[in-house]
DNA sequence: TTGCTTTTGAAACGCTTGTTTCATATAATT
DNA sequence: AATTATATGAAACAAGCGTTTCAAAAGCAA
């Protein structure tokens, strides 16, 4: 499971504790000791905190990227897409058994960037909001203007990361017994229906 | 402007810097430097710095409480009152004139909750989400359960709060020109038709 | 093996952090 | 005015931080 490589130990580590902690919250010793790793091995294979921090942020968004190929057979209603999109976003955002670290880390440095956040952007943001936009294409009338076509975008994936970022609010307000009863599916399926009749489909 | 009280001037220059840097990234000789203030008045005023913290938030709920008064004449019409709410609600996270400091304090630590969550829920977010509830109450046929009642109120926040705690991103995304046309009214009118559309009236 | 490079380990170095100390100044009280 | 309580200031504290050092270990070519 673990790579003996210890670079990619680091990053592994560094990625859990760096999504956990943030930038100055998390420390160069707590990560070496989860690595299982020298602490001189962070000045090693890359230079200081900051480089492992960027360099981890680049890796997470890497491993992400990989499982987002979602490709549909060609005549497949647009509405459809979206409702795949947006509960493979919600699936992702949510799901506690798969490696939550990468979302948070990401989700993390969407809200506060550092200097990994520009490359971040390029290299994951907008390639999966071309996907989004070219699905708002199909189910807006033709000649819809660019502004239009993001500010339904924007209201597409801010009511889909709400329930990401505003986590624990969500808890309190609902209670921890309905909480636990929002599975992503329920989610998903009331924003697809939220949107759609919002877009008049 | 600045209060002569030290115990006053230290929690508005802690809540810009927390607001600004987050609880481990402010230093409390930052704070006391902003304040004006000698570095013991930490310890003499509050006990230490996590308490200077919980004050500071309780303190800047406190202060933005007061500006929420949004009253309607009996009879406006709940799509009326909708807009009021959202553009109120976008003018508050978005108008970088106005103390932003007091919005993104209270937006880390819905994100990131510390010990001053809990009491941040009760004091400042359920006061607001009845008025909303409210609202949604009467735009929705009767007898729509809870449930709903509240995922129709994380779509309509959630797509206010993502102009705020995406804010990099947005810039990245659109470019510096197209961003700086998104002011808050356009912005609060998209979300007031995108909402309506969706609740079909 | 020998000699060289690459990698690891333990320790220490500065520096910044939150916090404390204590002497002094100011205000309040009798 | 004398005395006590309150507030401030400058300095230092101990702990934790990121980073560096350097010698030993491991890997590898000749």
């Amino acid at each position: 499971m673990t790579p003996e490589n210890p670079r990619e130990r680091l990053l592994e580590a560094a990625g859990e504790i760096f999504a956990e902690k943030g930038f100055k919250g998390a420390t160069v010793r707590d990560i070496i000791d989860r690595a299982g790793v020298n602490i001189a091995a962070v000045n090693y294979y890359f230079r200081d905190k900051k480089s492992l921090y960027i360099e981890t942020v680049k890796h997470a968004a890497c491993g992400e990227s990989e499982d987002a190929h979602l490709a549909w057979a060609p005549g497949t209603p647009p509405a459809e897409k979206l409702r795949d999109l947006i509960r493979f976003q919600l699936l992702k955002l949510l799901d506690p058994s798969r490696p939550a670290w990468l979302s948070r880390l990401i989700m993390r440095e969407l809200t506060q960037p550092s200097a990994a956040c520009a490359e971040l952007v390029r290299e994951y943001i907008e390639p999966r909001s071309k996907v989004l936009l070219g699905i708002l294409r199909e189910l807006l009338p033709p000649g819809t203007p660019r502004r239009k076509l993001y500010l339904t975008a924007f209201s597409i994936v801010g009511q889909c990361h709400f329930y990401c970022s505003h986590k624990p609010i969500i808890r309190l307000l609902l209670g921890e017994d309905e909480y636990q009863r929002l599975d992503p599916a329920t989610l998903a399926e009331h924003i697809t229906q939220f949107t759609l009749r919002a877009l008049g489909a």
